[in-house]
DNA sequence: CCTCTTGCTAGTATGATCTC
DNA sequence: GAGATCATACTAGCAAGAGG
């Protein structure tokens, strides 16, 4: 597990930039001080002070003010493939159960809310000198939470909705596809095919377990996608909507401004202030 | 002129319910 | 658990128009 990067950042007002983005490198996030709204693969998580987002590599994920000043850190990490960062399914469960105070009175819980002060106490003196810690003590502080989530998280029983554990696994493989695959041309027919299942039960069982259906998980997907694109290149919003797989600009406009209030170009104008 | 947004509409996906 | 049916809701393409 190598470290990539690491930031303590504080947002003042909404338009004072975001985090967010897809990249090839597993995350952490935490909410040390305000509120946001965490857009992860598709979901939104409330993040207010202590929560600790465990986010996958090459999932979409978008975080927005909400109300502040909001100081939270990342670290971005090569877990390498074997056993180093949780699993897609077992990151959806922790961020579930964020924030970390709600879990307090359990004692691994607790075990990790102590070594994640002690990450954030060495990145806040980071922000005025250099971290506290050296690179080699933090990945250890970093390795330690993850044991420790994955401790927590062994210990309880999967999800009840479904009782075939086969079913509930293929779809959280087949997310884990969607999610890097998202901009490519997905129907209902070709996701319920590769799941071997009908079309009708393949929605029913995809909401069990994800909470939305197969097409609302794509666009969000595309959505979060779309939003880093705005944000970070200069790209078209024709060519935009083409590269996240939306099969057309105008039913991509109508979306982002059910989503988001705003049309894709208002909302590029607003977050370039 | 080009890019983007929006109204309209046909086709497709979804959800409820029932059956096997 | 898995599949079938059907009414309803949603998606996506076309065309027209706004705006820089």
């Amino acid at each position: 597990m190598f470290l990539r990067s690491c930031h303590y950042c504080t947002v003042n007002n909404p338009f004072d930039g975001a985090s967010g983005g897809i990249h090839p490198f597993d995350e952490m996030l935490y909410i040390r001080e305000g509120e946001a709204t965490l857009e992860w693969s598709g979901q939104e998580y409330r993040a207010e002070p202590s929560s600790l987002f465990l986010l996958n590599r090459d999932t979409p994920h978008w975080l927005a003010f909400r109300s502040g000043p909001l100081r939270f850190w990342y670290i971005e990490m090569d877990s390498g493939d074997e056993d180093g960062f949780v699993t897609g399914e077992q990151a959806i469960r922790w961020n579930r159960s964020q924030p970390l105070v709600r879990l307090d009175s359990n004692p691994i819980v607790r075990g990790i809310r102590q070594t994640v002060d002690a990450l954030t106490e060495s990145l806040e003196h980071g922000v005025r000198s250099k971290p506290l810690f050296g690179e080699e003590v933090m990945m250890l502080d970093v390795r330690k939470t993850i044991r420790l989530v994955q401790a927590h998280l062994g210990k309880r029983q999967g999800s009840p909705v479904i009782r075939d554990g086969t079913t509930q696994e293929l779809i959280h493989s087949l997310m884990r596809h969607m999610e890097s695959t998202y901009f490519e041309d997905w129907n209902l027919d070709t996701l319920a095919r590769m799941a071997h299942l009908t079309p009708s039960y393949f929605v029913r069982a995809f909401k069990w377990t994800a909470g939305v259906t197969p097409i609302q998980y794509l666009n969000k997907l595309r959505l979060s996608a779309a939003v880093s694109f705005l944000a970070n290149t200069d790209m078209g919003v024709q060519r935009i909507a083409e590269a996240t797989g939306f099969g057309s600009i105008h039913y991509f406009s109508r979306l982002f401004k059910m989503k988001y209030g705003v049309s894709p170009q208002m909302w590029r104008q607003s977050h370039r202030l």
